[in-house]
DNA sequence: TTTTTTTATGCACACGATTGCGGTAACGAT
DNA sequence: ATCGTTACCGCAATCGTGTGCATAAAAAAA
């Protein structure tokens, strides 16, 4: 039997006052006498009071919280980015409702009817991989649901994104491995429906070129799961297949990258003496391998936070949804280390 | 300009009926024709209609949602936890509101009063590392709000718990090093605050005793921060200070043991063959670098679902929280992998 | 003293959905 | 013609809070 919260009438009724006093008192309107302010900040604090957003939110049609829809949390990047969209969230007053999709459409759609079910403020989306068609995320923009996306982001008009230059990562990691004279540089690519995955392949192909390398298609390979079973098994097949074998791997995340690497050693070759290898996103066990793994930074804590402080702009009305930038790209790091690194430079 | 949500006022005034009529026709109540429920249930989909559930909270007093506090969003086992956790709610048909304390007292403070503001259903709760006194916790038992802890569990009256079994994991993994032939053997200890810091040390020194081993103090010590720079320095220190020097070391999480090895390395002692290393968590790391992790598994999603099962039983009263057994605790499964193994039983 | 202004407070309704209670037809039975 | 029954449906209050408008009392101006 829970304790009944005490709500703006109970103290109203301590006080013989009518709770519209008790809610200006509360909130210090002007017109309201010194002395019963007091009285009610006295009682209010004396009884508990606390006020009930719930009611709040279905006066002011807002609920002060917007609704997060992710693929799946147990992701380094994505556990990032949440923490990034918690941080700003709190700061501003805002409330976090959360749901992973575990790359599921349908689970996806039906986030977002209980979502706004629940009068959400707004809404943070990265798709899942099931997605191709956007149209329940469109109905939402044209009813004029604030929608940021990140990372995963549909080609929708007037979608809003942030995202990492999945480009500049792709293109700074291959010149990097060019430049460390490797030359035969095989790319574990993302799926292909994913404009990330488009964009490093794009980068990845601009730099080969760049140095006057062929692109050869079948060095590049798509891993659908981006698990590391699967790239090693890609990648043992490759070295096998290709001739003459690879001498690199750009891997479109860390996981494979450590699949490749572990293929590598398997098959009887050293990293990165005789080939390197290359992940993205820079998980946090990249440092602590063995060779340590170079990787492209993309910052999830500040994709996060900057999504929410658009999203919550937009809210707010301080910015119109018009003037915002449609796409707001981040600057990827790369961090290289010893397993891309066979020349010396210090 | 967002349109409006279409409510059941708006069904009722297309069809000149009552708003009575729409609600109990849409929730198939007896005494209603069948033809009107018909016609609401057409307009309903015309119109788009969605139940707003705001409104019906504040009708109920029950929010449908339950607010989960953490220490970080950003580790691997926490997110394990919360994947859990989202699984049987959204299952379950409850929503999740997350907040992170960053590990700081204040914040998990400020985090229970919002929740309360926002009506939340139930509690799931693992304290932050700062928080040693409970009382903001036993105040919400008291007045009858449900909550769950895990992982970090706190010793007051009435708190349901669950958690894994620290001891017969650390007790599982000592053995396992002793009976490897590990005799001097470190262990890298938690906060010392947090009950399952005090449970590992436990097994570790029951498992000890069991060996005929003598239990020497100087061979715990405690890593606050729990990183992998923080090991590696402990590491590298005693492996100089104490003589003979320790041959095993057995740490509280996967971090500090990585950090643990690295610093083997680099005094020049080789994983498994001179030093052994057992870590507790299992992260997804383990598996993926070299030498191998060998790791004590607790099972976060099911830390998470076990804990939201229990939590929204309590809520629905399908169980007396008297009834409720107070601990429940998980079992833990040592995965034996190379970085422990220098006798090949196979 | 009367009128005007200021100050302090209450009334009533709104937000959206639910529900106990009661009302009104229509119909059959007496 | 009257009563009882049944089948449908509406009124109005409720949850907790906020706010425009009216109003009473007190103070100030006439």
């Amino acid at each position: 039997m829970r304790l009944e919260q005490a709500t703006i009438k109970d103290i109203a009724r301590e006080l013989q006052v009518s709770s519209s006093t008790v809610s200006r008192a509360l909130k210090d309107y002007p017109g309201i006498s010194d002395e019963t302010k007091r009285k009610v900040k006295e009682m209010a604090e004396k009884l508990h009071y606390r006020p009930n957003a719930i009611a709040l939110s279905l006066r002011k049609s807002r609920s002060f919280t917007i609704g997060v829809i992710i693929p799946e949390v147990v992701h380094f990047f994505f556990s990032t980015v949440i923490s990034g969209i918690e941080e700003v969230a709190f700061s501003r007053g805002y409330n976090v409702i959360l749901t992973q999709t575990n790359e599921k459409l349908a689970r996806e759609k039906s986030s977002i009817d209980t979502m706004l079910s629940n009068q959400m403020d707004g809404f943070l989306v990265s798709y899942s991989k099931e997605t191709t068609d956007f149209q329940h995320f469109s109905k939402l923009l044209n009813q004029g649901y604030p929608i940021v996306f990140f990372d995963r982001v549909p080609e929708i008009p007037g979608a809003i994104h942030v995202i990492v230059n999945d480009y500049a990562g792709a293109y700074d990691a291959t010149k990097h491995l060019i430049q460390q004279g490797y030359s035969r540089i095989v790319h574990l690519a993302g799926p292909s429906n994913l404009k990330i995955s488009q964009e490093r392949i794009r980068g990845y192909s601009d730099a080969l070129k760049e140095f006057g390398i062929p692109f050869l298609p079948e060095l590049v390979v798509e891993c659908t799961q981006g698990t590391d079973e699967e790239a090693q098994k890609i990648t043992a097949q490759l070295l096998q297949s290709i001739s003459p074998r690879p001498d690199a791997f750009f891997a479109n995340n860390d996981l494979a990258a450590m699949g490749a690497i572990q293929a590598c050693k398997t098959a009887g070759f050293s990293v990165p003496q005789e080939i390197g290898v290359v992940g993205f996103s820079n998980w946090q066990f990249c440092s602590i391998v063995d060779p340590s793994l170079s990787s492209v930074a993309q910052n999830g804590f500040q994709i996060g936070a900057t999504a929410t402080e658009i999203l919550l702009d937009w809210i707010e009305k301080k910015t119109d949804p018009e003037t915002i930038e449609p796409s707001v790209v981040l600057e990827t790091e790369l961090l290289v280390r010893k397993s891309s690194t066979r020349i010396q430079s210090f």
